[in-house]
RNA sequence: GGUCGCGUGGCGCAGCGGGAGCGCAGGUGCCUUACAAGCACAAGGUCGGGGGUUCAAAUCCCUCCGCGACCACCA
């Protein structure tokens, strides 16, 4: 505290070093133990608040998404605890299964190790290696950051009781009926050699080509000899098992039951018609390959097809296709078209562009592919879902997010949740081969119950997904008590979760649908929506572009306090913010200037005795009263969960009220020839103010706040970070109207003779005689504050009354109700001040010709709310008046 | 194809029914003892175009233009 962060100019600036004065103060808050479960005080004693982070990947690193979110959560629960909540906000990783594994591959791979060689339980050890090197480095960042998580209760979901609830989960859904197997088209990666879930799969636009071929006809039909179809894909055509038409084209109503004798691999297939089938579209004629096509499949279905996998699970032609067989798929689709030629069936080729299905992962493009898979049947699981968000139940901040998530409900399929990677929760369903018998179970069973034979258990792994949606539940002891587990009973449903809308299904609906199944409750009360943070290009940061911003870098350049205020301050209700670094600046700007704000108040505590504020003078009820204002915005913008509005709120109060203003005026109080009693009480008013301001912008700036907050003369808490939260109620007395009429009106007058002072040049030093004219009932009020604008605006002699005459050779400034001479007899030449008021005079007659318009329309005077005509015939007559006023002085003037 | 978001001073954004605001950049003057990461002052916009509703529109409705996102997807 005792240092000045930015040096006298001259001096060389020394780099303020936030780590240094943020980590000590982050330690003392763990060590006394203000991270974990705090008790609770006051009216909210009994109520638990709590938020579980969205757990970042073991082996991420901290991006300004997670910077922004988690400020986001850090406020609210810092909030909430100095609020007296029960407060908890558990923090964890996910072990996050493709994502890991992908890594943790390619870092074998420059060893020169393929993870089949070395096997599944090398391979995981492989992982967890990996997760000790790494795992830690994103919980420390989040530390960094300040935020106020349960760091003494880590959670992760391959934890021992996470991976019981994951399996209790299967077991129970399993015998539910939920869970089943099927062989089914699903989106498989050949990459990664695992199937994803749709959510999963990423389309892209590509260039490619519709390729026309003609498949003969076994038998002629009224003269045709074949018949010619489109594809994007030629070489699945090896895979197919029929044509289809639509039931409405005229063109092939004789084809259908007819047989093509499918070229190459000389199969025969049969026509038939389908409601699948556009007829516009491309030849009009679809060849369908049930094994590869998740359309085809459900031709397939409904006209019992044969399906035929053309793929391996490295997207390589299986055996039995001849010179095909082992060719890559783009291998495949060159020959197949080549073969096509020359035997004179390819009809054409034109370019067309499409999309195509890609890996979220590795974005290498999925084959859909048939294979045996594990799926969630979602519509028993939906309904619940849907209904708690339709009906209010769980809210969406923005509350359009709300049908968003309603849309994604209802249009959910049936979600594929095995995994054929090696990193995850491996399904638990035993089996044994020897009788058949099969079943899930949460504990091992490694002999048949039936025949005693030893079983064996699944290959796959589930979804990360899977484990991620029990997060709010399995992370307080469902696993083992169920929902009887007292952390349950007392911190769940959650009260908020905080999240960019890219996972809205991936991972929030279902949290709600787990939640709703598993403990019949909401997991969260509050869904807030951030924007996502764009690049300043406003494209999304991404390495390749280079647009990316390190929150790491931005903390050590501007400090964590300076980055989370400059984020909050960002946040506004539209889908992206463009991240903005000027902010950042600018709150840390705004963090040295609490800084020296608080500097200068306990720079002047001599004889200073703790007592109760008391606001004497009309500065002190004014800056009371904005206070009192303060709170209250503070407070409903939390409520609305409107960061940037809390934000702006707080930097508007404490630099442009407090500093700009309240504590100019109190240096004149606090000088060493003030009355004493009058200094203590503005000494009292400051450390007030100053402390109620400490805790508002507490929870986004929390390391300065409590590194002031141990140097304030007297505490109510140990720490700040549970000191109580100011209370509106109780501030709401000192609202004020007349002592912000009588300061608005002072700093109307300072305005106006600074602004007369510099407009003609004229040093700050030199000073000036001045007088206001004003109501005589505002005289009065500004009569009693003349030392401040004396001082403020460095004025010799003060006139001010309701009749003062406007001394010669002054400069006149008409404010709202007052009127500001300065006067400059003898230091300058008054043609520019002529043309000033001229051109006042011009905009004011303006504006009061628009009024009288409106005044004069009978519709308005007849359907406008009375007050509004009130206010408008106030602001008439008072724009009138200050036309009047204006052109008095210009006539004066001469 | 469907749904949604955004177009406001040079730049980045707030405001979203009663006379246009903030930050930054730029201009002028200040080392005024809390702060030059600062202070003071001034300048800068017919709120994307058009139409409508209303006494009143940046704000509500329609339409067009331009960005952007999400969902679905026709071989």
């Amino acid at each position: 505290m005792a240092d000045t962060q930015a040096a006298p100019s001259g001096d060389k600036l020394v780099a303020y070093d936030f780590a240094a004065h943020e980590r000590p103060l982050f330690e003392a808050w763990r060590d006394a133990g203000y991270f974990q479960r705090t008790p609770g005080f006051g009216e909210h004693a009994a109520d638990s608040y709590t938020i579980v982070i969205p757990p970042p990947n073991v082996t991420g690193v901290l991006h300004l998404g997670h910077a922004l979110n988690d400020t986001i959560q850090d406020a609210c629960i810092r909030r909430a605890r100095m609020q007296g909540y029960q407060t908890r906000w558990i923090l964890g990783t996910d072990h996050a299964g493709i994502a890991t594994q992908t890594k943790v591959d390619k870092h074998l791979a420059e060893q020169g190790i393929n993870r089949r060689e070395i096997g599944r339980e090398a391979f995981i050890e492989a992982c967890q290696e990996w997760r000790r090197d790494y795992g830690g480095r994103i919980v420390s960042q989040i530390a960094a950051m300040g935020c106020s998580c349960d760091y003494a209760d880590e959670q992760f979901t391959m934890s021992p009781e996470f991976s019981r609830a994951v399996r209790r989960v299967f077991t129970d859904w399993y015998h539910e009926g939920i869970v089943y197997r099927g062989k089914r088209i699903v989106n498989w990666c050949p990459h990664c050699t695992t199937a994803i879930a749709d959510d999963e799969a990423e389309y892209e636009d590509e260039k490619g080509h519709l390729w026309h071929l003609r498949y003969p006809l076994a038998e002629p039909v009224g003269g045709r000899e074949y018949l010619v179809v489109a594809t994007t894909r030629p070489e699945t055509m090896l895979g197919d098992t029929g044509v289809a038409v639509s039931p409405s084209d005229e063109r092939y109503r004789d084809l259908v039951g007819a047989t093509v004798r499918l070229p190459i691999v000389d199969r025969e297939i049969p026509v038939f018609s389908d409601f699948y089938v556009d007829a516009e579209f491309g030849t009009g004629c679809v060849k369908v390959t049930p094994a590869h096509d998740p359309n085809d499949f459900a031709m397939g279905e409904r006209h019992d097809l044969s399906k035929i996998n053309v793929f391996d699970e490295t997207a390589h032609v299986v055996e039995g296709f001849g010179k095909f067989t082992g060719m890559s798929r783009e291998e495949a689709r060159e020959a197949v078209v080549a073969e096509f030629e020359a035997l004179g069936l390819l009809e054409s080729v034109e370019d067309h562009d499409h999309s195509v299905m890609h890996c979220y992962r590795c974005h290498t493009t999925l084959e859909p592919w048939l294979s045996e898979q594990w799926f969630v049947a979602v519509d028993s699981l939906k309904e619940a879902a849907a209904r708690v968000v339709a009906d209010g139940t769980i809210k969406f901040h923005p509350e359009r997010w709300a049908q968003v998530y309603l849309d994604w409900l209802a249009n959910l399929k049936d979600w594929c949740i095995s995994r054929q990677l090696w990193w995850g929760h491996q399904i638990p369903l035993y089996y044994c081969d020897a009788c058949g018998w099969q079943d899930a179970s949460v504990d091992p069973v490694d002999t048949c119950p039936v025949c005693g034979a030893p079983t064996r258990q699944d290959e796959d792994v589930l979804d990360t997904w899977f484990s991620s949606q029990l997060w709010p539940f399995a992370t307080q002891g469902w696993a083992e008590q169920g929902n009887d587990a007292p952390e349950l009973a007392a911190y769940y449903p959650t009260q908020v979760l905080s999240t960019a809308r890219d996972i809205m299904g991936l991972w929030v609906a279902r949290m709600v649908m787990a939640s709703e199944s598993c403990t019949g409750q909401i997991p969260f009360e509050n869904v807030i929506i951030h924007p996502t943070v764009m690049g300043a290009d406003g494209k999304p940061m991404s390495k390749s572009r280079g647009n990316g911003v390190d929150p790491v870098q931005l903390m050590a350049d501007y400090g964590a306090d300076g980055m989370r205020f400059g984020l909050l301050m960002q946040v506004t209700g539209a889908q992206a913010m463009r991240f903005d670094e000027q902010k950042i600046e600018g709150s840390r700007n705004f963090a040295n200037k609490i800084r020296n704000a608080a500097r200068f108040v306990l720079m002047h505590l001599d004889g200073y005795e703790p007592g109760a504020p008391e606001p004497l003078t009309p500065a002190d009820k004014w800056i009371f009263s904005r206070l009192a204002a303060l709170v209250e915005a503070v407070d409903a913008a939390y409520e609305g969960y409107e960061f940037g509005e809390m934000t702006r709120a707080l930097y508007r109060f404490f630099w442009n009220e407090l500093c700009d203003w309240y504590i100019e005026f109190s240096k004149a109080r606090l000088a060493d020839d003030a009355d004493p009693a009058d200094r203590l009480a503005c000494q009292r008013n400051l450390v007030f103010v100053l402390d109620q301001a400490l805790r508002l912008l507490h929870p986004v700036m929390p390391f300065i706040t409590e590194e002031i907050y141990q140097e304030m003369p007297e505490k109510d808490a140990p720490m700040l970070i549970i000191a109580p939260w100011p209370d509106a109620r109780a501030l709401a007395a000192w609202r004020d109207g007349e002592a912000e009429r009588a300061i608005e009106m002072v700093c109307e007058a300072v305005g106006a003779i600074r602004s007369a002072r510099s407009r003609y040049g004229l040093s700050p030093k030199t000073p000036l005689d001045a007088a206001v004219k004003a109501s005589a009932a505002d005289a009065a009020l500004l009569g009693e504050q003349a030392a401040l604008i004396r001082s403020l605006a460095n004025v010799g002699e003060l006139a001010v009354g309701a009749d003062v005459a406007k001394p010669a050779g002054s400069s006149a400034a008409v404010g709202a109700g007052i009127e500001v001479y300065t006067c400059l007899a003898g230091h300058v030449d008054f043609e520019a001040e002529r043309a000033r008021l001229a051109k006042e005079q011009a905009k004011l007659a303006a504006d009061v010709a628009k009024l009288e318009k409106k005044l004069s329309n009978p519709g308005f005077l007849a359907k406008a709310a009375p007050e509004i005509v009130a206010k408008d015939q106030a602001k008439r007559d008072e724009l009138a008046d200050k036309l009047a006023r204006v052109e008095a002085s210009l006539a004066e003037l001469g």
